[in-house]
DNA sequence: CAAAAGTGTCATTCG
DNA sequence: CTCGAATGACACTTT
C-alpha cells in the first residue's frame, strides 16, 4: 500500500474515540463497539470603389486594348450596362465556353496572374463579355492543365457537357438556397450556363432575390427583371434565374425563363472572392478549351436535356428535378457562389460579400452611406450581413458543441476513472474494517480476559459484554452508570497505519458505591 | 439506397 | 429599439 493510501485510509480511519468507553453491561452476549469512520475522499468593392487596385486598372486597360483588338460583341446590349462584367478571369468556369460563342475571339494567354483579383471593375469595358474574357484568360491558362487533371473526363470524352458538375459547382455548392430556393436546381443552372445571352425570350424576374424566405424576402420587390430598372440592368437580361420562387413556376416555364448568364457567373465570383486569395475558382477546372467547348456552345435540346440530368440537386421545390441523376465520377466538387453572391451580384451590390458581412456596424453603415442604394438593394445588403454572420456564427456554434461533447467525453472518463478508484478504495477500506474489526474482536477478547470481579474471578463472556461509549471519563455518565453497573472503561487508539492498531486499554471497574471510576486495571496490546 | 455528417438558414432568445 | 451572438430546428447536400 502506497503512502499516499495510507494517508487516506489513516484520515479516514482515524477514530475520533481516544477515549472510549466500555461499558461492560449486564446485557450478555452483545457487542455494541463501534467505528466511526469519516469519509473525506477527495476527488473526487466594388466597382468603381476606392479600393480598386493598379492592378485592376492595368487589368482594366489591358482587356480595353483586348476588346478593341478582339472583342465585337453583337448583342452587348445586355452586358454593357453591367458594372461587374469584368470579373470573369476569377472564375474559370466550364459555362465561359459557352458565352464564347458570341465573339469567337481567338484566345488570348494573359498569362497565370490573376488581375482581377480584389474588386469588381466596373470601370473595365463593358463589351468584354465574359466569354472573349474567358478565352483570353483561360484559353493557355494553366489551369487548364489542372482542369484536366481534376476532369479529364470532362475536357476529353464530354465535350459537349463538360464537366457538368463543375459547372454546377460554379453556381455554388451552396446549400443555402436549397430551401427557399429550392426551384433553382443545379440542373437549371447548368442550363443557364448552357444559355447564350441572345437566347434568353423571357426575362423571369429576379431568381434569388425573392428566393430567400422570410425577412428580407417579403420586402424585396421582383428584381433583376429586364424591365426591372433596379436590378433588370441588361446585363442580367440572360441572369435570371430560378432560384426562388420554388414551385409557382412549372418546371418548362422555369426553364424557358431561366438563362443564366457566364457573366453573372463572373461576376459573383468577384464577389466572392474580391482577394487576391485563391478563390474557390482559382483551382476550378477550366473548362475553356476551346475544342471541348464550342460544341456545347449550341444551345440544343439535347445538351440542355443532358445538362439537366446533371442535376441532382432534390429541393422542396424543385423535386421534380430529382429526376436527373448526378453525373458519376466526378473528382471533388469546387466550391462555388452562394445565392447572396448570385443576388449581390444580379443587383449590382457595389460592396464586396467580405466587407458586407465583417465591417463593424459603423463601418458597414458608413459604407452604406457612400451609395446610394435601392430599397431593394439594401434590404439584400442587409440579409447578407446577416445571414453571412449568422454562418459564422452557426459555425462557431457547432464548433463550440463539438468542443463540448469532446469536453464532457473527457470529463466523463475522468469521472468513469475516478469512479473506479473510488471503488478500489471502498474495496480497500471493506478490508481494512474488516481487519480491524478482527482485531477488536481479539482486543476484546484480551481485554476481557483480564477483567476480575471482586472475588477476582474473570467475568464470563457469556454474561458480560464491553461496550464503546463515547469519551465519558470520571463524568456523570460514566459515573452515574457506574452506581449501577460494573463497568470498564476503555481507552484505545490507532496510531499507526494500516494493520497496526495499538490499543490502550483502560479498565475501570467500579463497585455499586464508588462514585468515580477506580482504574482496577490497565493493560497495553499492540496488534499487528 | 439509407444513414450519418456537414452546411446554410431562419427564428428566437438574451445581453 | 437595435445589434450581435448564440443556438435549436429545419431542409438540403455530401459522404
Amino acid at each position: 500500500m502506497s503512502k499516499e493510501e495510507k494517508a487516506e485510509l489513516e484520515g479516514s480511519y482515524n477514530v475520533n474515540v481516544p477515549e472510549a468507553v466500555v461499558q461492560v453491561l449486564a446485557t450478555p452476549g452483545r457487542l455494541c463497539g463501534g467505528v466511526s469512520m469519516s469519509n473525506h475522499f477527495s476527488g473526487a468593392r466594388s466597382h468603381g470603389a476606392p479600393q480598386d487596385t493598379e492592378m485592376d486598372v492595368a487589368w482594366q486597360e489591358l482587356m480595353a486594348i483586348t476588346e478593341l483588338q478582339e472583342f465585337e460583341v453583337s448583342s452587348a446590349g445586355s452586358y454593357e450596362t453591367a458594372p461587374y462584367q469584368t470579373m470573369e478571369p476569377m472564375a474559370p468556369m466550364g459555362g465561359y465556353e459557352m458565352a464564347q460563342s458570341h465573339s469567337e475571339a481567338p484566345p488570348v494567354v494573359y498569362g497565370t496572374a490573376d488581375p482581377y483579383n480584389g474588386c469588381y471593375p466596373q470601370e473595365a469595358p463593358v463589351r468584354h463579355s465574359v466569354s472573349s474574357h474567358a478565352e483570353a484568360m483561360y484559353g493557355g491558362h494553366p489551369d487548364s492543365q489542372l482542369n484536366q487533371r481534376m476532369h479529364p473526363v470532362s475536357s476529353h470524352s464530354q465535350p459537349s457537357h463538360v464537366a457538368p458538375r463543375e459547372q454546377m459547382n460554379m453556381f455554388g455548392t451552396n446549400q443555402g438556397h436549397r430551401r427557399a430556393n429550392a426551384g433553382l436546381s443545379q440542373d437549371l443552372r447548368r442550363h443557364m450556363l448552357w444559355t447564350t445571352h441572345g437566347q434568353s425570350s423571357h426575362a423571369r424576374p429576379a431568381d434569388d432575390l425573392e428566393s430567400d424566405s422570410g425577412l428580407s424576402l417579403g420586402s424585396s420587390p421582383p428584381l433583376a427583371s429586364p424591365d426591372n430598372p433596379v436590378s433588370g440592368a441588361p446585363g442580367c437580361k440572360s441572369l435570371t434565374y430560378s432560384d426562388g420562387e420554388p414551385d409557382s413556376m412549372g418546371d418548362h416555364a422555369r426553364r424557358a425563363h431561366i438563362h443564366y448568364s457566364m457573366d453573372y457567373q463572373s461576376q459573383a465570383h468577384s464577389y466572392l472572392h474580391p482577394g487576391a486569395q485563391p478563390s474557390y475558382f482559382s483551382t476550378q477546372p477550366t473548362l475553356s478549351q476551346p475544342s471541348a467547348a464550342s460544341p456545347s456552345m449550341k444551345p440544343d435540346p439535347t445538351s440542355l436535356s443532358n445538362l439537366h440530368m446533371d442535376s441532382g440537386e432534390s429541393s422542396r421545390g424543385s423535386s421534380q428535378y430529382n429526376m436527373y441523376a448526378k453525373p458519376q465520377g466526378s473528382i471533388s466538387a469546387p466550391a462555388s457562389i452562394s445565392r447572396d453572391e448570385r443576388q449581390a451580384v444580379s443587383l449590382k451590390i457595389p460592396f464586396q460579400m467580405e466587407k458586407i458581412i465583417n465591417l463593424p456596424v459603423d463601418d458597414f453603415n458608413e459604407l452604406l452611406t457612400q451609395y446610394t442604394l435601392t430599397d431593394t438593394q439594401l434590404a439584400l445588403v442587409r440579409d447578407i450581413r446577416r445571414r453571412g454572420k449568422n454562418k459564422v456564427a452557426a459555425q462557431n456554434c457547432r464548433k463550440r458543441k463539438l468542443e463540448s461533447i469532446i469536453h464532457l467525453e473527457r470529463e466523463l472518463h475522468q469521472l468513469q476513472a475516478q469512479r473506479e478508484h473510488l471503488a478500489q478504495q471502498r474495496a480497500e477500506f471493506k478490508r481494512s474494517l474488516a481487519f480491524i474489526k478482527c482485531h477488536l474482536t481479539d482486543l476484546y477478547s484480551e481485554v476481557f480476559s483480564h477483567l476480575r470481579d471482586e472475588d477476582g474471578q474473570p467475568y464470563s463472556i457469556d454474561e458480560y459484554a464491553l461496550q464503546q461509549t463515547p469519551d465519558a471519563p470520571a463524568n456523570s455518565t460514566a459515573a452515574a452508570a457506574a452506581t449501577t453497573t460494573t463497568k470498564v472503561v476503555l481507552h484505545w487508539a490507532e496510531i499507526g497505519g494500516l494493520g497496526v492498531v495499538v490499543a490502550h486499554v483502560v479498565v475501570v471497574i467500579s463497585s455499586a458505591a464508588a462514585a468515580a471510576a477506580t482504574p482496577a486495571a490497565s493493560t497495553s496490546t499492540t496488534v499487528t
